[in-house]
DNA sequence: ATAAATTATATCGCACGCGATATAATTTGT
DNA sequence: ACAAATTATATCGCGTGCGATATAATTTAT
């Protein structure tokens, strides 16, 4: 291992405190949340319907950056528990139109103390969250800018 | 919806943009790392014996922020793919000593363009590379003290 | 009008991550 | 010395993510 390798060092890598740091929150979530009965995605997916009453797969599928094969079986998951309901688009009958059902949107209330916990879970400062937010925001955006 | 659930919007998370740039990440890498032959954890414990030359799975485990539960099927696969060897460690029964192969070590010269060319595929000036790995390290090393 | 292209969703297979648990080897306590 | 506790690795089951591909519905092009 010489100074040419520099660059594989693990150490030098950027990506790998993100992989790291992504994996630990996760597993934070992970107890919070299974008194919900939910992972870390369909929680996701909870966040957008509850902002928007209703939505279809694609419009799930831009907000989270996720495909199809994800959230296809995860859709069938959160119907399952008889949190959300399909239906077909009217207008669209290759759309989805997914809704909470009661029961979907009364887990709203449960959900608050989700993030109140988590807060207290890491300690950087309210500017390190901050900045962190707006880079992380920048690379999505970035991305987005790209692809179009 | 009205401000009293302001905390479950999907905008006020910081969990979820570092999650969707950890997946954007790894599907930036995968292409590169298929020449390779190699996934992104896979990398990674590579990138590990690429310095060390010599490491238990109990190190690669630490190194890594990872568990056995992962890592054990995942030695297994690099060890088939003729990268790596196990064995055990003389001085301790229960430990494996996994050691690079002259086909491993080999690996790091055509793993140098992977860094290249990644540096290219995020728009973030060195500033905010620093900034952000600052922060996603001291997240963790604040988790390994409260462990501790 | 209708064939071709596009779009929205679904399916399949593979490789993680991780909680829970098991097994084997070593260390500790008395 | 030896039973109990600890440690290192392994196994199992589940839920993602995603590349590849399939299917059904809509839009586009001529």
């Amino acid at each position: 291992m010489n100074e040419n390798y520099d660059s594989l060092r693990l150490k030098n890598q950027l990506c790998f405190p993100l992989y790291a740091v992504s994996n630990l929150v996760l597993r934070k979530y992970k107890p919070l949340l299974d008194k919900l009965d939910l992972t870390y995605t369909q929680y996701l997916v909870m966040m957008v319907l509850w902002e928007k009453e209703q939505a279809s797969e694609k419009v799930l599928c831009e907000s989270l950056d996720l495909q199809s094969n994800t959230l296809t079986p995860l859709i069938k998951k959160l119907a399952d528990k008889g949190y959300i309901e399909k239906s077909k688009d009217p207008t669209d009958g290759r759309a989805l139109a997914i809704r909470l059902t009661p029961l979907g949107k009364a887990l709203q209330d449960k959900a608050l103390c989700v993030p109140e916990c988590m807060a207290k879970e890491f300690r950087i400062t309210p500017e390190e969250a901050n900045t962190l937010y707006r880079i992380l925001y920048k690379i999505l955006e970035t991305e987005k800018e790209r692809e179009s």
